[in-house]
DNA sequence: CAACTAAGTTAGCTGTAGCTAAGTTAGGTT
DNA sequence: AACCTAACTTAGCTACAGCTAACTTAGTTG
């Protein structure tokens, strides 16, 4: 016997070195990343072309289309997309909305990255990665910053 | 064939929508997070206890002991740690430097974090898990903002 | 309309990262 | 010295995320 998924909320009185939490909250959002990464770029796609293939999706993340395939049956089977054999992929409403959410906190990563005085290409690259680890309050935070910069004096 | 690992630096003029690379980069990131997330925390261990307990690691992340020995294992095998059968673990010099940078990017991030106004607590769980994915330009960017906070008059 | 090709699928492999359950070992207690 | 118990290990499972190789389908083109 040895669950630790156990204590969610035991209240336990300000544990000395409370990692475990935080690593906890590190491992879920890993969990969506792929979500959130797929949906963003077929939204994209769908933007630009009407459709989003699996070739696309492939060139896209840099993986072959054997790894895009399963990711895609994940994906329908929590129900972000909708696809047929060898037709193209869609959003469903979850996703487009998931898609949505995500555009809109890369930009704002993004964004903040940049007013910090660091170069697009640079900026861009990192959001990647840390998009998926800001937390609301943080992304509430970054926006301030950013409404802050664009009036200075005020 | 299908291989999307090969174009390392063919210098492709200004592919339209280069995401491949900057996803292989998260990937990457990815892959170094476990054994940077591990150095830090048995660095810590040792620092506070002396030695660094397989038990006090599967508390601190959340994880039962088997998670640990497994990630031990692969922690020896690549050179981080060293450990022998039911002995506490050690770090190698080059898992001494690898926890000696990640705790500083740590610090960095969270308290560029806590600079934008992020309450300490949401600053460190953020942190956690943004930290994996500061490239060295924007760690430095970051570095910047920070000194430019503490002298504002300058 | 036949055939070729690009797109998609399937099968089967690897490695990481988690889990449970059951077994060992080391070290402290009696 | 014997024995408990906590710490550690091992075995065997799941799911994700990648790969290659081989196969099928759809769509274009001669």
């Amino acid at each position: 016997m040895d669950s630790p998924r156990k204590r969610t909320s035991t209240a336990q009185p300000r544990a000395p070195a409370d990692h475990a939490e935080r690593f906890r909250r590190v491992r879920d959002a890993h969990q969506s990343e792929t979500a959130e990464d797929y949906v963003e770029i077929i939204a994209e796609l769908i933007g630009e072309k009407g459709e989003a293939r699996l070739v696309d999706l492939a060139e896209c993340f840099g993986v072959t289309k054997a790894t895009v395939n399963n990711t895609i049956q994940r994906l329908q089977r929590d129900g972000f997309v909708t696809s047929e054999p060898y037709r193209a992929i869609f959003l469903t409403d979850k996703g487009r909305k998931l898609a949505a959410a995500s555009r809109e906190r890369h930009l704002v990563v993004r964004d903040l990255l940049i007013s910090l005085g660091i170069d697009p290409e640079t900026a861009e690259a990192d959001a990647e990665g840390i998009e998926h680890h800001v937390s609301k309050t943080t992304l509430e935070a970054f926006r301030r910053h950013l409404a802050k910069q664009r009036r200075p004096r005020d």
